[in-house]
DNA sequence: ATTTTTAATTGACATCGTGTTCATAATATT
DNA sequence: AATATTATGAACACGATGTCAATTAAAAAT
């Protein structure tokens, strides 16, 4: 049962709104007064759909979230890392396509609480899992990962001239090998 | 010319309360108010040495990464990436000391913004600078590391019973060697 | 096409945090 | 002890908040 096209249309025009305005202040700042003034939806009806802010922040959020979630179930994925390639480079153009919401979600005005809940679900996705290394070891491991690839994005999306895939390379070599790797590659 | 005790104490109570709520809650939602009562400090004092929370935050956040930033200076460092593990060590020594404060500022609820500026900071240290790499590679380079260190402060200030040399290792690590250098070290 | 149902608007309301000010109290400095 | 500086307490106007009831608008159902 899809829902009223009134209701689409306002939630809509609030996401563009808020997405607009986290390009230009953090989210504390932002009030939902002038929210609904550059949505030109009334106050009242804000309240009826969300919280706060913070509220549907988080749900636009968790539907970027879940358009990766729907890729890396989709995709074939192998324990193996260099054979997950195409799903990273996949992952990177759905980024891309998203570009508009992803800077704001990852911009300098966002919250890390968001980065967490990437690592969470990278560590749900088990993608280091044919590794044989101490626990704690694979705690850092991904840490490590998902913060460095999240900056990566961050530095990309801003005026990146790379593809999706030459990203996704580059991110699976700085895993995988590196440093050293990629010097050995002369890039 | 030292400044009056009364100040200084004024200014340690708003900046140890602020650490304090910030385990709580993101920034935005803390107000000035709640601030100063759990401080005990009257609202117009603070108006008197703080814009606002963000100010405050701003001003502790300062002041950790002065401390980085002396660590860097007073360190001999050179170019190449194996000998900075000294340095390396004592810089996550000194988050390790410091660990309250840094685990609010790169706890759940904090701002990336601060990110941000610690890339900017190693960039400006031009750690990577005897790297022949591709320019756009180099920045993509340094947004991984970065971001990657952070995650892994991040996550060892948790409950990490690594020592700071420990750390320092890992990182250098993953950084140069990859994922294949910590399977291939049997980890 | 008309009725019925659902959602959005309008205007109002008490409440709360904000940022500032001023007289007063407290505490450094000299 | 006298002076200068800082913190306090109380009050203020202002703006944002969250809620509400009556009304209008628009969708879905018949």
């Amino acid at each position: 049962m899809k829902s009223d096209r009134r209701v689409r249309y306002t939630r809509m025009v609030l996401k563009n709104a808020l997405i607009d305005l986290m390009y230009e202040k953090p989210i504390g700042k932002i009030t939902v007064k002038e929210l609904c003034e550059k949505a030109d939806v009334n106050r009242g009806t804000f309240y009826s759909h969300y919280i706060d802010q913070f509220d549907l922040q988080k749900q636009i959020f968790d539907e970027l979230v879940g358009g990766i979630d729907q890729i890396m179930d989709s995709s074939y994925f192998s324990a193996n890392i260099e054979r997950s390639g195409e799903m990273l480079t996949r992952i990177y153009g759905y980024l891309q396509d998203n570009k508009h919401i992803v800077m704001a979600m990852l911009g300098e005005n966002c919250t890390i609480e968001l980065q967490g809940e990437i690592l969470a679900f990278l560590k749900g996705k088990n993608i280091f899992g044919s590794l044989l290394l101490q626990p704690d070891i694979m705690e850092y491991l991904y840490a490590f990962t998902a913060s460095g690839c999240l900056g990566v994005v961050r530095r990309w999306l801003i005026d990146g001239k790379e593809s999706a895939e030459e990203i996704a390379r580059f991110v699976a070599m700085a895993t995988t090998q590196g440093v050293l790797g990629l010097a050995r590659k002369g890039l």
